[in-house]
RNA sequence: CGCGGAGUGGAGCAGCUUGGUAGCUCGUCGGGCUCAUAACCCGAAGGUCGUUGGUUCAAAUCCAUCCUCCGCAA
């Protein structure tokens, strides 16, 4: 037996703070391995069409395991609640609020969150959808020290991976949300132990994602058909890119680029209509839908939106906007 | 009681206002044409028109009810 595996110690005890679906497997690997105490999320919000209220997925998983779980309004009114579970180590990762500098100084080994990306780049609420929106080949996780400000802290560990020509937000969070996962689980050791670096980050290369706004879905098509395409794949599957056809709301789920130019045609003018989708005019060059969701239809292939259209051969020439 | 759209053969839709033998564009299967095809021609299969009641001689269509899906808003 190793002298290091001695436990001097004291036992960690654990309260993790976090909210959507890409918290659940980070908090699920802690449970596995540590003693967590209690959960903070968000508090329940109606949701969906009838108002109901929704639970959000990581409080799910705590009450699965009979972990207590708190819901305060806001944690920097409410912080007294976590300091009562006296927790000696803070883990968060995607809470959705920023914790106050009471909750950041009590722990003994600190306030570690999981963020997806790599810091300093993309700090903010929607690291993973602005990663592909904005054309990054890479991206990943860190794990860092909190600050008060957001996603400032210092930084201990990171790891990086490719974003494929493919890859979707959801493909990407699949991914990232397993790889954040991992990493916490092996940098752990070494921040209880005290033996983690403390890596400062260089403001000069910080870039924001903030959360996804509603202008940020719908599609200009007076950008490059890459960008189009980085749009379409980074807003799925959630919340989806938009443009407006025959003043309904169109969703675009899925597109590809051509080599085509139509340097006749308005951007946004359909150009043709190919066997697996709509082609669509933009700055410089086309598009083509390939799936796609007409305003209160469900989701369907786009040479399926054809077929249904009445007077088909109309359509082309007709405009996205 | 937040606003709104929609449930019709495997897919996407029309028909409903003005009740009366279910249609369109595709797909599938068979046949033909072709060097060939996602092209073209001919033919076929496939639907108790979301549920349950009601009105009627007769309901996809009118009325009521319930279920489900979706867009917006939060």
């Amino acid at each position: 037996m190793d002298i290091n595996d001695i436990n001097i110690e004291e036992e960690v005890k654990i309260v993790f703070m976090g909210t959507p679906a890409f918290a659940v497997p980070i908090l699920q690997g802690l449970m596995d391995h540590y003693n967590v105490r209690g959960v903070v999320t968000q508090p329940d919000k109606p949701v969906g069409r009838n108002g109901k209220i929704a639970e959000p997925p990581v409080k799910k998983l705590a009450r699965d395991h009979t972990i207590l779980v708190l819901q305060p309004e806001k944690i920097k009114d409410d912080w007294q609640s976590v300091i009562s579970l006296k927790p000696n180590l803070i883990i968060t990762c995607a809470y959705g609020q920023i914790l106050p500098r009471e909750l950041l100084v009590y722990p003994k080994y600190g306030c570690i969150n999981v963020h997806a990306s790599l810091l300093p780049k993309l700090r903010g609420g929607a690291p993973i959808h602005h990663a592909i929106i904005d054309g990054h080949s890479k991206t990943g996780i860190t794990i860092m020290h909190m600050s008060p400000k957001m996603d400032q802290g210092d930084m201990i560990a990171q790891v990086e991976i490719p974003i494929e020509e493919t890859d979707t937000a959801s493909s990407l969070h699949d991914k990232l949300q397993v790889i954040g996962r991992d990493l916490l689980l092996e940098t752990l050791p070494s921040i209880i132990n005290g033996t983690a670096p403390r890596i400062k980050q260089d403001e000069s290369e910080a870039t924001y994602a903030f959360n996804i706004k509603r202008e940020d879905e719908k599609i200009d098509f007076s950008k490059t058909k890459k960008q189009i395409y980085n749009q379409v794949r980074g807003l799925n599957s959630w919340p989806g890119a938009y443009t407006m056809f025959e003043s309904k709301i169109m969703k675009v789920w899925e597109c590809y680029d051509t080599d085509e130019t139509y340097p006749m045609l308005f951007d946004g003018q359909i150009t043709k209509i190919y066997p697996d989708g709509i082609g669509v005019k933009v700055s410089n060059g086309e598009v083509v839908f390939t799936v796609i969701q007409p305003e209160g239809k469900n989701k369907m292939r786009a040479i399926d939106f054809v077929n249904g259209y009445q007077n088909k051969e109309t359509l082309v020439g007709k405009i996205f906007e």
